[in-house]
DNA sequence: ATTTAAATTAGAATAATTCTAATCTAGTAA
DNA sequence: TTACTAGATTAGAATTATTCTAATTTAAAT
Protein backbone atom coordinates (compact mmCIF):
# COMPACT_ATOMS: atom_id res chain seq x y z
CA UNK A 1 0.00 0.00 0.00
CA UNK A 2 2.72 2.37 1.13
CA UNK A 3 4.52 1.35 -2.23
CA UNK A 4 1.63 1.96 -4.20
CA UNK A 5 1.54 5.49 -2.88
CA UNK A 6 5.31 5.82 -3.52
CA UNK A 7 4.98 4.57 -6.96
CA UNK A 8 1.81 6.94 -7.86
CA UNK A 9 4.26 9.80 -7.14
CA UNK A 10 7.33 8.88 -8.57
CA UNK A 11 5.13 8.17 -11.65
CA UNK A 12 4.43 11.71 -11.48
CA UNK A 13 0.83 11.98 -10.32
CA UNK A 14 -1.12 13.51 -7.86
CA UNK A 15 -1.82 12.41 -5.05
CA UNK A 16 -5.22 13.70 -3.80
CA UNK A 17 -7.26 12.80 -1.21
CA UNK A 18 -10.34 11.25 -2.78
CA UNK A 19 -7.76 8.84 -4.50
CA UNK A 20 -6.12 7.93 -1.48
CA UNK A 21 -9.26 7.15 0.03
CA UNK A 22 -9.97 4.76 -3.23
CA UNK A 23 -6.81 3.17 -2.41
CA UNK A 24 -7.27 2.72 0.80
CA UNK A 25 -10.52 1.20 0.46
CA UNK A 26 -9.13 -1.07 -2.22
CA UNK A 27 -6.20 -2.24 -0.41
CA UNK A 28 -6.41 -5.91 0.40
CA UNK A 29 -10.11 -5.58 -0.61
CA UNK A 30 -11.63 -8.99 -1.61
CA UNK A 31 -15.43 -8.29 -2.71
CA UNK A 32 -14.81 -7.56 -6.22
CA UNK A 33 -16.28 -3.83 -6.13
CA UNK A 34 -17.84 -2.19 -8.88
CA UNK A 35 -17.54 1.24 -10.08
CA UNK A 36 -20.38 2.51 -8.13
CA UNK A 37 -19.65 0.49 -4.81
CA UNK A 38 -16.34 2.61 -4.22
CA UNK A 39 -18.54 5.72 -5.36
CA UNK A 40 -21.16 4.55 -2.58
CA UNK A 41 -18.10 4.33 -0.11
CA UNK A 42 -15.85 6.97 -0.85
CA UNK A 43 -18.82 9.49 -0.84
CA UNK A 44 -19.04 8.84 2.66
CA UNK A 45 -15.88 10.47 3.23
CA UNK A 46 -15.95 13.23 0.26
CA UNK A 47 -19.67 13.93 -0.12
CA UNK A 48 -18.88 15.80 -3.33
CA UNK A 49 -16.83 13.26 -4.94
CA UNK A 50 -17.88 12.78 -8.36
CA UNK A 51 -18.28 9.25 -11.14
CA UNK A 52 -15.26 10.70 -13.10
CA UNK A 53 -12.96 10.75 -10.43
CA UNK A 54 -13.61 6.93 -9.57
CA UNK A 55 -13.51 5.87 -13.15
CA UNK A 56 -10.01 7.92 -13.84
CA UNK A 57 -8.93 6.61 -10.69
CA UNK A 58 -9.71 3.53 -12.07
CA UNK A 59 -8.56 3.10 -15.26
CA UNK A 60 -5.25 4.56 -14.26
CA UNK A 61 -4.48 1.68 -11.38
CA UNK A 62 -5.65 -0.71 -14.61
CA UNK A 63 -2.73 0.79 -16.56
CA UNK A 64 0.00 0.69 -13.93
CA UNK A 65 -1.59 -2.96 -13.27
CA UNK A 66 -2.20 -2.64 -9.92
CA UNK A 67 -6.15 -3.21 -10.43
CA UNK A 68 -7.57 -5.40 -13.18
CA UNK A 69 -10.75 -5.49 -14.56
CA UNK A 70 -13.09 -8.74 -14.33
CA UNK A 71 -15.46 -9.91 -17.21
CA UNK A 72 -17.76 -11.97 -15.57
CA UNK A 73 -20.85 -9.89 -14.80
CA UNK A 74 -22.55 -8.12 -17.86
CA UNK A 75 -24.29 -5.54 -16.05
CA UNK A 76 -21.57 -4.13 -14.57
CA UNK A 77 -17.74 -4.13 -14.31
CA UNK A 78 -16.39 -5.59 -11.08
CA UNK A 79 -12.55 -4.18 -10.01
CA UNK A 80 -9.90 -6.65 -8.52
CA UNK A 81 -7.46 -4.61 -6.99
CA UNK A 82 -5.28 -8.18 -6.77
CA UNK A 83 -2.30 -7.97 -8.99
CA UNK A 84 -1.08 -11.45 -8.53
CA UNK A 85 -2.71 -13.46 -11.98
CA UNK A 86 -5.63 -15.80 -10.69
CA UNK A 87 -9.60 -16.89 -11.53
CA UNK A 88 -12.67 -16.05 -10.01
CA UNK A 89 -15.78 -17.94 -9.18
CA UNK A 90 -19.35 -16.13 -9.50
CA UNK A 91 -22.05 -17.42 -7.76
CA UNK A 92 -24.92 -18.03 -10.50
CA UNK A 93 -27.63 -16.74 -7.84
CA UNK A 94 -26.38 -13.73 -6.17
CA UNK A 95 -23.63 -12.98 -8.24
CA UNK A 96 -21.22 -13.09 -5.61
CA UNK A 97 -17.65 -13.42 -6.60
CA UNK A 98 -14.71 -15.78 -5.44
CA UNK A 99 -11.39 -15.98 -6.33
CA UNK A 100 -9.30 -18.62 -7.06
CA UNK A 101 -5.90 -18.64 -6.55
CA UNK A 102 -4.63 -21.64 -8.42
CA UNK A 103 -2.06 -22.09 -11.57
CA UNK A 104 -3.71 -23.73 -14.54
CA UNK A 105 -1.48 -22.60 -17.03
CA UNK A 106 0.11 -25.93 -17.96
CA UNK A 107 -3.00 -27.49 -18.68
CA UNK A 108 -4.18 -24.62 -20.79
CA UNK A 109 -2.68 -25.90 -23.66
CA UNK A 110 -4.32 -24.40 -27.14
CA UNK A 111 -4.90 -26.35 -30.23
CA UNK A 112 -2.38 -25.60 -33.02
CA UNK A 113 -4.83 -24.17 -35.05
CA UNK A 114 -5.64 -21.35 -32.75
CA UNK A 115 -1.89 -20.82 -32.55
CA UNK A 116 -1.63 -20.11 -36.25
CA UNK A 117 -4.29 -17.76 -35.75
CA UNK A 118 -3.59 -16.11 -32.50
CA UNK A 119 -0.65 -15.29 -30.61
CA UNK A 120 -1.85 -16.25 -26.88
CA UNK A 121 -1.01 -13.73 -24.08
CA UNK A 122 -3.15 -14.49 -21.43
CA UNK A 123 -6.36 -16.58 -20.40
CA UNK A 124 -8.54 -16.21 -17.15
CA UNK A 125 -11.32 -18.67 -16.00
CA UNK A 126 -14.58 -17.94 -15.18
CA UNK A 127 -16.16 -21.02 -12.71
CA UNK A 128 -19.04 -20.88 -11.89
CA UNK A 129 -21.36 -22.12 -9.03
CA UNK A 130 -24.08 -22.11 -6.25
CA UNK A 131 -22.67 -20.33 -3.00
CA UNK A 132 -23.41 -21.53 0.36
CA UNK A 133 -25.79 -19.03 1.20
CA UNK A 134 -28.04 -19.38 -2.14
CA UNK A 135 -27.72 -23.25 -1.51
CA UNK A 136 -29.62 -22.84 1.64
CA UNK A 137 -32.15 -20.48 0.48
CA UNK A 138 -32.64 -23.26 -2.62
CA UNK A 139 -33.23 -25.75 -0.29
CA UNK A 140 -35.48 -23.78 1.73
CA UNK A 141 -37.87 -23.45 -1.21
CA UNK A 142 -38.37 -27.17 -1.72
CA UNK B 1 -31.83 -26.12 -38.02
CA UNK B 2 -34.87 -27.79 -39.03
CA UNK B 3 -34.91 -29.55 -35.84
CA UNK B 4 -34.80 -26.02 -33.52
CA UNK B 5 -37.65 -24.83 -35.71
CA UNK B 6 -39.68 -28.00 -34.80
CA UNK B 7 -38.34 -27.95 -31.21
CA UNK B 8 -39.10 -23.88 -31.63
CA UNK B 9 -43.02 -25.06 -32.22
CA UNK B 10 -43.25 -27.65 -30.13
CA UNK B 11 -42.94 -25.87 -27.50
CA UNK B 12 -45.78 -23.59 -28.19
CA UNK B 13 -43.58 -20.59 -29.27
CA UNK B 14 -45.28 -19.19 -32.30
CA UNK B 15 -42.75 -19.03 -35.82
CA UNK B 16 -42.77 -15.52 -37.06
CA UNK B 17 -40.81 -14.62 -40.13
CA UNK B 18 -38.97 -12.14 -37.94
CA UNK B 19 -37.45 -15.13 -35.97
CA UNK B 20 -37.13 -17.41 -38.60
CA UNK B 21 -34.81 -14.73 -40.05
CA UNK B 22 -33.20 -14.59 -36.70
CA UNK B 23 -32.77 -18.91 -36.75
CA UNK B 24 -31.32 -18.48 -40.09
CA UNK B 25 -28.50 -15.91 -39.17
CA UNK B 26 -27.73 -17.71 -36.13
CA UNK B 27 -27.33 -20.99 -37.91
CA UNK B 28 -24.06 -22.31 -38.10
CA UNK B 29 -23.01 -18.97 -37.38
CA UNK B 30 -19.33 -18.47 -36.00
CA UNK B 31 -18.83 -14.92 -35.98
CA UNK B 32 -20.40 -14.08 -32.42
CA UNK B 33 -22.86 -11.32 -33.29
CA UNK B 34 -23.46 -8.95 -31.09
CA UNK B 35 -27.44 -7.76 -30.83
CA UNK B 36 -26.79 -5.10 -32.78
CA UNK B 37 -25.18 -7.27 -35.60
CA UNK B 38 -28.40 -9.21 -35.79
CA UNK B 39 -30.54 -6.40 -35.69
CA UNK B 40 -28.81 -4.99 -38.95
CA UNK B 41 -28.69 -8.11 -40.76
CA UNK B 42 -32.53 -8.83 -40.31
CA UNK B 43 -33.14 -5.26 -40.84
CA UNK B 44 -32.23 -5.90 -44.77
CA UNK B 45 -35.46 -8.31 -44.82
CA UNK B 46 -37.43 -6.79 -42.75
CA UNK B 47 -37.04 -3.08 -42.09
CA UNK B 48 -39.50 -2.54 -39.70
CA UNK B 49 -38.14 -5.15 -37.37
CA UNK B 50 -37.23 -3.88 -33.85
CA UNK B 51 -34.52 -4.39 -30.88
CA UNK B 52 -36.91 -5.86 -29.00
CA UNK B 53 -37.63 -8.59 -31.27
CA UNK B 54 -34.04 -9.57 -31.39
CA UNK B 55 -33.67 -9.04 -27.84
CA UNK B 56 -36.36 -11.46 -27.24
CA UNK B 57 -35.54 -14.39 -29.53
CA UNK B 58 -31.94 -14.39 -27.86
CA UNK B 59 -33.71 -14.41 -24.62
CA UNK B 60 -35.79 -17.52 -25.79
CA UNK B 61 -33.49 -18.80 -27.14
CA UNK B 62 -30.80 -19.38 -24.46
CA UNK B 63 -33.66 -19.89 -22.05
CA UNK B 64 -33.73 -23.27 -24.23
CA UNK B 65 -30.20 -23.05 -24.36
CA UNK B 66 -29.39 -23.03 -28.32
CA UNK B 67 -27.69 -19.60 -27.92
CA UNK B 68 -25.14 -18.81 -25.33
CA UNK B 69 -23.89 -15.33 -24.26
CA UNK B 70 -20.19 -14.81 -24.26
CA UNK B 71 -18.57 -12.78 -21.29
CA UNK B 72 -15.72 -11.40 -22.62
CA UNK B 73 -16.23 -8.48 -24.37
CA UNK B 74 -17.88 -5.54 -21.64
CA UNK B 75 -19.16 -3.18 -24.31
CA UNK B 76 -21.28 -5.45 -25.62
CA UNK B 77 -22.71 -8.87 -25.28
CA UNK B 78 -21.56 -11.38 -28.08
CA UNK B 79 -23.88 -14.49 -28.47
CA UNK B 80 -22.92 -17.64 -29.53
CA UNK B 81 -25.16 -20.22 -31.07
CA UNK B 82 -23.15 -23.10 -30.52
CA UNK B 83 -24.79 -25.18 -28.29
CA UNK B 84 -21.79 -27.29 -27.55
CA UNK B 85 -19.82 -25.90 -24.31
CA UNK B 86 -16.44 -24.63 -25.80
CA UNK B 87 -14.01 -21.72 -24.74
CA UNK B 88 -12.85 -18.74 -26.60
CA UNK B 89 -10.20 -16.69 -27.18
CA UNK B 90 -10.39 -12.72 -28.65
CA UNK B 91 -8.19 -10.56 -29.87
CA UNK B 92 -6.90 -7.75 -27.28
CA UNK B 93 -6.66 -5.50 -30.43
CA UNK B 94 -9.50 -5.99 -32.92
CA UNK B 95 -12.02 -8.07 -30.26
CA UNK B 96 -12.51 -10.84 -32.73
CA UNK B 97 -13.53 -13.42 -31.09
CA UNK B 98 -12.59 -17.18 -32.00
CA UNK B 99 -13.77 -20.33 -30.64
CA UNK B 100 -11.94 -22.88 -28.68
CA UNK B 101 -13.52 -26.60 -28.89
CA UNK B 102 -11.24 -28.33 -25.82
CA UNK B 103 -12.24 -30.17 -22.90
CA UNK B 104 -10.14 -28.77 -19.95
CA UNK B 105 -12.59 -29.69 -17.55
CA UNK B 106 -10.57 -32.54 -16.55
CA UNK B 107 -7.80 -29.98 -15.49
CA UNK B 108 -10.19 -27.58 -13.91
CA UNK B 109 -10.11 -28.64 -10.66
CA UNK B 110 -11.16 -26.44 -7.57
CA UNK B 111 -8.95 -26.26 -4.35
CA UNK B 112 -11.05 -27.89 -1.74
CA UNK B 113 -11.76 -24.78 0.51
CA UNK B 114 -13.63 -23.00 -3.26
CA UNK B 115 -15.59 -26.25 -3.46
CA UNK B 116 -16.43 -26.21 -0.06
CA UNK B 117 -17.85 -22.18 -0.56
CA UNK B 118 -19.47 -23.27 -3.69
CA UNK B 119 -20.95 -25.77 -5.22
CA UNK B 120 -19.21 -25.72 -8.91
CA UNK B 121 -21.92 -25.79 -11.90
CA UNK B 122 -19.67 -25.19 -14.87
CA UNK B 123 -16.48 -22.97 -16.60
CA UNK B 124 -15.79 -21.23 -19.58
CA UNK B 125 -12.32 -19.74 -19.95
CA UNK B 126 -11.36 -16.58 -21.95
CA UNK B 127 -8.27 -16.80 -24.00
CA UNK B 128 -6.75 -13.30 -25.03
CA UNK B 129 -4.31 -12.68 -28.07
CA UNK B 130 -3.35 -11.23 -30.76
CA UNK B 131 -4.91 -12.08 -33.99
CA UNK B 132 -2.99 -12.51 -37.71
CA UNK B 133 -4.26 -9.35 -38.75
CA UNK B 134 -3.02 -7.59 -35.92
CA UNK B 135 0.22 -9.10 -35.45
CA UNK B 136 1.05 -7.51 -38.97
CA UNK B 137 -0.74 -4.26 -38.16
CA UNK B 138 1.40 -4.02 -34.94
CA UNK B 139 4.92 -5.05 -37.14
CA UNK B 140 4.02 -2.35 -39.78
CA UNK B 141 4.12 -0.20 -37.26
CA UNK B 142 7.65 -0.55 -35.80
C1' DA C 1 3.63 32.94 -2.49
C1' DT C 2 3.35 31.69 -7.30
C1' DT C 3 2.80 28.73 -10.92
C1' DT C 4 0.93 25.14 -13.63
C1' DA C 5 -0.09 20.66 -15.10
C1' DA C 6 -3.07 17.54 -13.53
C1' DA C 7 -7.26 16.33 -10.94
C1' DT C 8 -11.94 17.20 -9.56
C1' DT C 9 -16.54 18.34 -10.26
C1' DA C 10 -21.53 18.58 -11.86
C1' DG C 11 -23.89 17.49 -15.20
C1' DA C 12 -24.47 16.37 -20.05
C1' DA C 13 -23.74 12.82 -23.56
C1' DT C 14 -23.47 8.22 -25.16
C1' DA C 15 -24.62 3.59 -25.77
C1' DA C 16 -26.41 -0.99 -24.65
C1' DT C 17 -30.25 -3.04 -23.02
C1' DT C 18 -34.91 -3.34 -21.14
C1' DC C 19 -39.54 -1.84 -20.78
C1' DT C 20 -44.21 -0.34 -22.30
C1' DA C 21 -48.50 -0.18 -24.23
C1' DA C 22 -50.72 -0.33 -28.53
C1' DT C 23 -51.14 -3.14 -32.58
C1' DC C 24 -50.70 -7.27 -35.17
C1' DT C 25 -50.52 -12.22 -36.34
C1' DA C 26 -49.52 -17.46 -36.20
C1' DG C 27 -51.71 -21.15 -35.16
C1' DT C 28 -55.85 -23.26 -33.55
C1' DA C 29 -60.49 -24.54 -33.63
C1' DA C 30 -65.20 -23.71 -35.01
C1' DT D 1 -62.66 -19.93 -44.35
C1' DT D 2 -63.35 -17.26 -40.50
C1' DA D 3 -62.87 -15.90 -35.93
C1' DC D 4 -60.32 -16.09 -31.92
C1' DT D 5 -56.61 -15.36 -28.74
C1' DA D 6 -52.24 -15.96 -26.63
C1' DG D 7 -48.25 -14.60 -27.86
C1' DA D 8 -45.23 -11.63 -30.89
C1' DT D 9 -44.00 -7.22 -32.89
C1' DT D 10 -43.33 -2.44 -32.96
C1' DA D 11 -41.80 2.49 -32.06
C1' DG D 12 -40.22 4.86 -28.91
C1' DA D 13 -39.47 5.85 -24.08
C1' DA D 14 -36.94 4.50 -19.92
C1' DT D 15 -33.11 2.73 -17.58
C1' DT D 16 -28.41 2.04 -16.48
C1' DA D 17 -23.42 1.94 -16.79
C1' DT D 18 -19.89 4.43 -18.47
C1' DT D 19 -17.55 8.29 -20.77
C1' DC D 20 -17.08 13.02 -21.90
C1' DT D 21 -16.84 18.14 -21.18
C1' DA D 22 -15.60 22.45 -19.73
C1' DA D 23 -15.10 25.17 -15.75
C1' DT D 24 -12.91 25.17 -11.33
C1' DT D 25 -9.71 23.64 -7.96
C1' DT D 26 -5.45 21.82 -6.11
C1' DA D 27 -0.94 19.12 -5.26
C1' DA D 28 3.47 19.75 -5.65
C1' DA D 29 7.36 22.08 -7.48
C1' DT D 30 9.69 26.55 -7.81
Amino acid sequence: MKELIEKYKERGFKLTPQRLAILKFLDGNTSHPTADDIYRQIKKDYPTVSFATVYNTLQMLQKKGEVAEITIDHQKKHYDPNPKPHHHIICISCNKIGDVFEDYSEALRLPYHIEEEFKPVGSHINFYGICRGCQKKHKRRN
